[in-house]
DNA sequence: GATGAATGAGCGTTCATTCAT
DNA sequence: GATGAATGAACGCTCATTCAT
């Protein structure tokens, strides 16, 4: 046993806490994360988790940045390309559905959270919030972007923006909490690209 | 005080309990409900609570449910009107936003819950929805109705009606996060059906 | 085991408590005080403090406030006396004695305590403490009265306060960490009397 | 830095722990002493500190030891002087004073302390005190020479010097509580003589 | 029906100490 | 000699729940 433990680095065990705590999480939910639950799952006594953080919150945020980082990623990446319009919103919807669901954990407790700076960080149902919103601000350049290539309708940019991203954000909310299979999956996410671009067409 | 007690009969003090229990969520948090806060803010005792429910879990599920049914009735008396399938479906979706925000609090936690049988109760994206979800059961009607009216143009009712769905409850979640000022919820709420209708109009 | 709980009262158990830390304080010392201590020592559980008590801190302040309000009382009661200000002093140099050595405990603690508010209280080395600090502004008013009764001869008031306090604090503070016997008590605060009036003394 | 490291010896190691550990004392108080803060401070890991000490406890004794034989000798060299007793005792009563607040730390502590060695070594208010008594017995050879010198009057030695002890020893442990300005601080130990001398001066 | 004392398990956290490397 | 991972016991405190009254 002495060995094994041994053979861990300093990064090895932070990961371990980590991967523990997130299963926690998917498991028995965010409420019932413990340093005894964390530290009993691994094998450990509860001391050792604060030599690799200073607090629970702070394995908590971790976790909660890392999957963030990842879904904004993922999607800038596609947004931000040249391009057709329609064809990089089509893109980063995917990316974006992806990535939610890869991170669909942290992503379900980011869109909950009652934390303030969380709160600010993901608000964005106000009036001028595709200057001060990274993720509206994205949409709204894409619209401009597919009006200016005349595949877009004109529509008002920043209200539009607002409700593709709700109305995506709410398909890939209900995605994290059910077991799709891959077909059915496929055929939804069609649904509702049909739905966004059908409000974007040129009549 | 003795006497006001002893006026109140088993159901009042049911409610009492139910309606502290709420008070205490929207001004502190799901997470700070105890046992000993009710009572303290009831003028009771502790030992009370296990007069009129069985456990804690039991007053939370009782007030969630109850939030439940009130969005559910809102918007199923809208939808089932006859009429013209677009107004229903215009005034259906008015009902649902205004009966989930007066019911946010419930609404959230039960759009969340890890709990199995609330989540069987709630999961809709699967094929054959339309005939064992409610909610689903009662879009897919108003999408035949307007079809047979000859208002919406012809589309495949299940995959739209989720689509549907999960755009408004999109909106709806974002809405019980965000404290939007009346005029511009107004305009938002305008461009969501604008989205939904859209997809539906003939060309 | 029940009945006997069940016949106390509340301030019974307070009481207990009380007492209980004291002897805690007394066996162990101070920072071995602890929740689990006390309550293992009662024979009760770790929470049932909480019904008696805000936290440590409380029963901690309750019990150096009892005694100090004791010590205080006991000197006052002396020195706020009319009449002959040798025999007032020298009463009053025993009752302090007295009182110290019977809350021997809480007097230790309150000399020694880092707390800024009780230094605050009980510092007195200053110029100008016989206007702020009762107990130099009591011996300060003995000496008046001593000299305007030509017992004592003419000293500067305030330093020679502060002095005397200084050399009554030293003795007394000493005695409670000593077994002395009684006899030899005696002796010593004859002789602590003897240092003490005759620098008072008209030559 | 290793190279730094590998120079020190032994000694120098244990120099540092203790002085580190001082520090931490005067900075943050005698409870925030923990194995771990000493070694931060040091940039060492835990574990060192037991190459050099078997445990906390003795680094703790180790330090107030040092200050204790630190005032010891301070006064010792004064009081063992020959010469005119009440000018031997005078400056004395300086060099303890001086030696106390230099090492107010330690000897507060020990003054303080339950632990029955250091209790057993510092009591002195017993019958017979001047000849196991270090301190009591200087004090009484003082008085001793004094009398023979014709310079004291007549006194019971032992009493009188367990008095004085304790009228300085009061007045050292509350200058060390207390922030007394230089100015203020020579008139209170010029008075502090004054009574000391005066219950031993001829009348 | 209602009380409130009491429990016991659990919480996040700290820390002296050990020991393989 | 020195490291630092790891332990295990303890800390103050909270809480749902029980139960004699």
């Amino acid at each position: 046993m002495a060995n094994k433990k041994k053979m861990k680095n300093h990064e090895d065990i932070k990961e371990i806490i980590l991967e523990t705590t997130k299963k926690i999480i998917k498991d028995d939910g965010l409420d019932k994360v413990s340093i005894r639950r964390i530290t009993n799952r691994m094998g450990y006594s509860p001391g050792i988790v604060y030599h690799y953080f200073s607090d629970k919150e702070e394995i908590i945020n971790c976790i909660f940045n890392m999957g963030y980082q990842d879904i904004i990623m993922a999607v800038g990446e596609e947004l931000n390309r040249d391009g057709n319009a329609r064809e990089i919103l089509d893109n980063s919807i995917d990316a974006y559905i992806e990535a939610v669901l890869k991170n669909s954990l942290e992503y379900k407790e980011i869109m909950n959270s009652n934390n303030t700076l969380i709160r600010e960080k993901t608000s964005l149902l106000y009036q001028g919030a595709k200057d001060s919103d990274k993720a509206i601000g994205m949409i709204v350049k894409n619209l401009n972007d597919g009006m200016s290539q005349g595949i877009y309708r004109k529509v008002d940019v920043e209200l539009t923006s607002q409700i593709i991203w709700t109305t995506i954000f709410g398909f890939a909310f209900k995605m994290t909490q059910e077991s799709v299979d891959d077909n059915y999956k496929k055929k939804l996410i069609k649904a509702l690209k049909n739905n966004i671009f059908s409000s974007l067409e040129k009549k």
